[in-house]
DNA sequence: TTCATCTGCTTAACACTGTAAAGTAGCTAA
DNA sequence: TTAGCTACTTTACAGTGTTAAGCAGATGAA
């Protein structure tokens, strides 16, 4: 009697089909400008059905979200495994951090250009155990073992990454709404490069 | 024969009673969240006629937005003609800088973290010669004036400037989304000194 | 003063939005 | 065979930004 089984199976499916179409049109079009209807309409069902499966619209958006994160936190966990000093590992994982917001610009937004306000409850995810907890574990690790190796001044390894953050957060923000505007911002990698470099600059020992 | 003056008159004045209201509105609950009509509402007239005066939403917004960064402006040029040290006069402008877009966190959003996209064409007013090109140029002029002092390298100010700008973009956004949520931010002002202490000291001479 | 025109505003309407409640086929188990 | 449940749809509500049409009163010309 695998009647139930077989309709947990179906289920499962409509709801990633949900998912997988919410997903193509929020990244093209980006969350505000897609509606309920036109996704209903993407997986030709009627727009209410999306509501047996997710509570509102920006459950949807949270699934997607995380998802997404968890690519970022995948990535960042190759570049933690392979051989660098660790200077340059915590660049490789600055400049994976950058190209990934740039890539996903959309989620990127909704996840800590939006969040908190204006959008009803979009990725209100606890941070505990969440995707962005571990992309910001690789920071703080990172900081950790430029410390240890003496590269880093010593201090509170919370305080120095959470400084780098903000300023890498800053360059994506910054090339996601200004990339194609018409503020004379200089060449993006270039931009991206000097930033980085700054800041581990002004995050190592000696002269200060 | 005043009849014309006195209506030129009077059109300005309930011009300037719509931006009043939408500012107040937009100020305590984000311009989402602010509908034409509650505008109407309160300032006693019909939806409609709000566009007697505006094209539409968003050029309420625009105007809104133009003077809150005439205000900016004016901070950091007040900042500029007291006599210090070109390294804490750019240090002062900096914190005046996170400490404007905290205050004014919706308008801040809108117009460096929305604007380009999701929002139709919210603050797409031209860089040139607009407020945003004076608030930038307080920076610009900063990194000169400690280039020319000795006491950042030499290079192209334009990249050193956007770097210390992405930096402190990076604080202020990553303090507005993140402010009262569930990340375990570091103290607001902590961050704050450290993220300025350390880009400069990032581009300071000596030791590269 | 009378009358046409113009000004400034309002009413009604359109095409959307997210979402809740009620209704309805068709499968399932008794 | 029938009662009930599952999965979905239809209908409806209260809201959005915005456009078009209508209308009262001030204005300028006769």
């Amino acid at each position: 009697m695998g009647t139930k089984e077989r309709r947990d199976r179906e289920r499962e499916a409509l709801r990633e089909e949900i998912l997988a179409a919410a997903r193509e049109l929020f990244i093209r079009e980006g969350y505000e400008r897609v509606s309920m209807r036109r996704i209903a309409e993407k997986i030709e069902y009627s727009p209410t059905t999306i509501y047996l499966y997710f509570r509102d619209k920006s459950e949807i958006l949270n699934e997607i979200c995380e998802q997404t994160f968890a690519k970022l936190a995948r990535t960042l966990e190759r570049i933690e495994a392979r051989d660098l000093d660790p200077l340059e590992k915590l660049r490789e994982g600055c400049r994976a951090y950058i190209r990934f917001g740039m890539r996903n610009r959309h989620q990127y937004r909704l996840a800590l250009m939006v969040s908190g306000e204006s959008l009803e409850g979009a990725f209100d995810a606890t941070y505990e155990g969440s995707m962005g907890e571990r992309a910001f574990g690789f920071l703080l690790h990172g900081v950790e073992r430029c410390q240890a190796a003496g590269i880093f001044s010593v201090g509170e390894a919370a305080v120095a990454s959470q400084v780098l953050w903000a300023a890498v957060h800053g360059v994506t923000s910054l090339l996601i709404t200004l990339g194609d505007g018409d503020f004379p911002l200089i060449e993006k990698n270039r931009l991206i490069e000097e930033t980085i470099g700054t800041v581990i600059r002004g995050l190592m020992k000696g002269r200060g």
